[in-house]
RNA sequence: CGGGGUUUAGCGCAGUUUGGUAGCGCACAUGGUUUGGGACCAUGGGGCCGGGGGUUCGAAUCCCUCAACCCCGACCA
């Protein structure tokens, strides 16, 4: 194609709205412009790499014998009803009503959806695995869209879900998709790790995530570079870090703490150092209230402790509440005496002689222990953990990375299976329930996290699988008619070759195109200038500085060679 | 949803304190000079100053109100 005919409207100036580098290079290369928050056109250029992700992600689904089919986006209601999602998706979920006032919504997810149709469709054993996908567009009606593409409400995804007869075969299902995962990430170019994730209220017997590192990640990610210990925050096991275990147990006495209730101010009050403190954090889960303690110095998992009550609804108590339950003000709940269930982590389980609150404004308890002063409901991990933590495998220091999520696969089990009556026939005629999988791929949140990764200070550095275009032709003077049908030349080459090439044949100034060309990050470059008459022109690779001068027959070889070689 | 910020030409911004004819740079159009890393000169087109209401002789500017967008936080099957 010319360039003089493509619609790219790259800006040079960043635009005020974005922060992050792919939001800004998606939008300066003209990849794609704002509608409205969390929702985007894309033009052209864009709209090529969309493609060419989607491509590679089919080829590799296929190749793992998942078949590709297409559902709606827009839903009716009943689907979700029946599996109760309808209200667990709360403002999340776009809804809508026909001119019948009957109940629709854009699709978010579509376990309810597939498990349908397989359940009208598949009867027998003999019908099984089946593994079917769809790559399509998907709405959440998320309270902060943010980063551009990265968290946005209209987006592309690839979901397949997996439907066997036994866990054993779900576990298969699992293994391939899990394979061809990874190769789709490979083949786009990402640096990914694959990370524990926690199955958290939807139940099932494994979760991973694919993650790509990166600072602006939303998702904190636990990993050990001695083994292979990877995990993510929600999931990442915590290792009780103790101190002093030979003290003996002193006898807990009542201490006016005026004006200290942060653990801060309590530090100078005791002074002594934060593991000496056990923070009482008072919660409210659906309709029950709660107390968890966590060390001093830890941070509490909130999705830990949600999985461990198995509430859909988990936030910390108003300072209402806490007056009702504690009788006292914020800062000075404590375990002792309280009636609600006390959740205490491992952690502090260990801890001997620590510092609580006393329930009474302006008093903390010393030297409490555990089972001699209060009694724990449930023992568990529910800390954060945090980088200098033992690795749960090998006990070596855990590292910590933020991560941009891009994949999920989950073993699901029979949660929706069950609650949609998805069943077949064993070779018994005996009535089974189907074990299912589901599997997603973020498109255009991969898009994003390739940019990412792969960008300078002149825009973005395409791996060759999902550029927009694999070269650009870029005559220096467009007037001069030696570098003008030499360009031309070698552009038609191109193409017969089966290159997917540019020529940038318009009237601009040299530097204007190599700033768009580096801008739009086209990976191969093919310079037509001074040389022209000799049949020489410069070679350069977008990922790179080293520029060669070649002549036209070796420029247009090594194009096809990386072309095809990636 | 809480806190903060922004909204003026396609993009980036000034002007608002102290009310008085709507500005700058880039982009765009025309002509000319240039031509290996976002050229220069000249001329020109483009605005409901986010919307509505109010105060005033007069509002981008002051007041009320609504909205959109961005950031931080909370939240996230």
């Amino acid at each position: 194609m010319k360039l003089s005919k493509m619609f790219i409207p790259t800006l040079r100036e960043v635009p005020a709205e974005a922060e992050i580098a792919s939001h800004q290079l998606m939008l300066r290369a003209g990849l794609m412009r704002k509608l409205a928050a969390g929702v985007y056109s894309y033009l052209p250029l864009g709209y090529r790499t969309i493609r060419k992700i989607e491509q590679i992600i089919r080829e590799e689904m296929d190749r793992e014998d998942a078949q590709e089919l297409l559902m709606s986006a827009i839903l009716p209601s009943e689907f979700y009803q029946k599996s109760g999602r309808w209200d667990v998706f709360g403002p999340e979920m776009f809804r809508l009503k026909d001119r019948h006032d009957r109940d629709f919504c854009l699709g978010p997810t579509h376990e309810e959806i597939f498990t349908e149709t397989v359940k009208s469709e598949v009867k027998s054993y003999k019908q099984l695995p089946l593994t079917l996908y769809q790559i399509q567009t998907k709405y959440r009606d998320e309270r902060r869209p943010r980063f551009g593409v990265i968290r946005s409400r209209e987006f592309v995804m690839k979901d397949a879900y997996s439907f066997d007869r036994d866990n054993k075969g779900l576990d298969q299902s699992y293994e391939k998709m899990h394979r061809a995962y990874c190769k789709a990430f490979d083949r786009l170019g990402l640096d990914y790790i694959i990370v524990d994730a926690d199955t958290g209220a939807m139940g099932g017997s494994g979760s991973q995530e694919f993650m790509v590192k990166s600072e602006i990640g939303e998702g904190v990610i636990a990993f050990c570079d001695i083994c292979d210990y990877a995990a993510n925050e929600e999931k990442a096991q915590c290792i009780p870090q103790i101190e002093d275990i030979k003290e003996e147990q002193k006898t807990a006495e009542k201490i006016a703490t005026p004006e200290a209730k942060t653990i801060e101010e309590l530090m100078h009050f005791f002074n002594c150092s934060s593991t000496k403190f056990a923070k009482t954090l008072i919660y409210k889960a659906d309709d029950k209230i709660v107390a968890a303690m966590v060390r001093g110095d830890r941070e509490l998992n909130e999705t830990k402790l949600q999985n461990l009550l198995g509430c859909i609804e988990l936030e910390m108590a108003d300072a209402e509440t806490v007056m009702k339950i504690t009788n006292a003000d914020v800062g000075f709940a404590g375990p002792i005496g309280l009636d609600i269930d006390v959740i205490v982590d491992l952690e502090v389980a260990q801890m001997k002689n620590f510092v609580v609150g006393a329930n009474e404004t302006g008093f903390h308890y010393q030297n409490v222990n555990i089972d001699k002063d209060f009694t724990p409901s449930i023992v568990k991990d529910i800390r954060n953990i945090i980088a200098g933590d033992e690795c749960p495998k090998c006990g070596k220091k855990i590292q910590t990375a933020r991560g941009i999520e891009v994949g999920h696969i989950f073993k699901l089990g029979t949660k929706y299976s069950e609650a949609l009556n998805c069943t077949y026939l064993d070779e018994n005629g005996k009535e089974q329930v189907m074990v299912m999988g589901c599997y997603g791929i973020g498109v255009n949140r991969s898009m994003a996290a390739i940019i990412e990764q792969n960008n300078d200070q002149n825009g973005i550095i395409w791996p060759m699988s999902v550029a927009p275009y694999h070269a650009i032709v870029i005559p220096v003077k467009e007037k001069d008619e030696t570098q003008m049908s030499l360009a031309q030349d070698i552009y038609q080459k191109l193409q017969d070759a089966g290159v997917e090439v540019v020529l940038d044949d318009r009237k601009e100034r040299p530097g204007v195109k190599f700033k768009d060309a580096d801008l739009i990050g086209f990976p191969i470059r093919i310079t037509v200038g001074k040389k022209a008459g000799e049949g020489i022109v410069e070679y350069k690779l977008r990922k790179n500085e080293d520029r060669q001068e070649l002549t036209v027959n070796e420029a247009i070889e090594a194009t096809i060679n990386i072309v095809n070689n990636g």
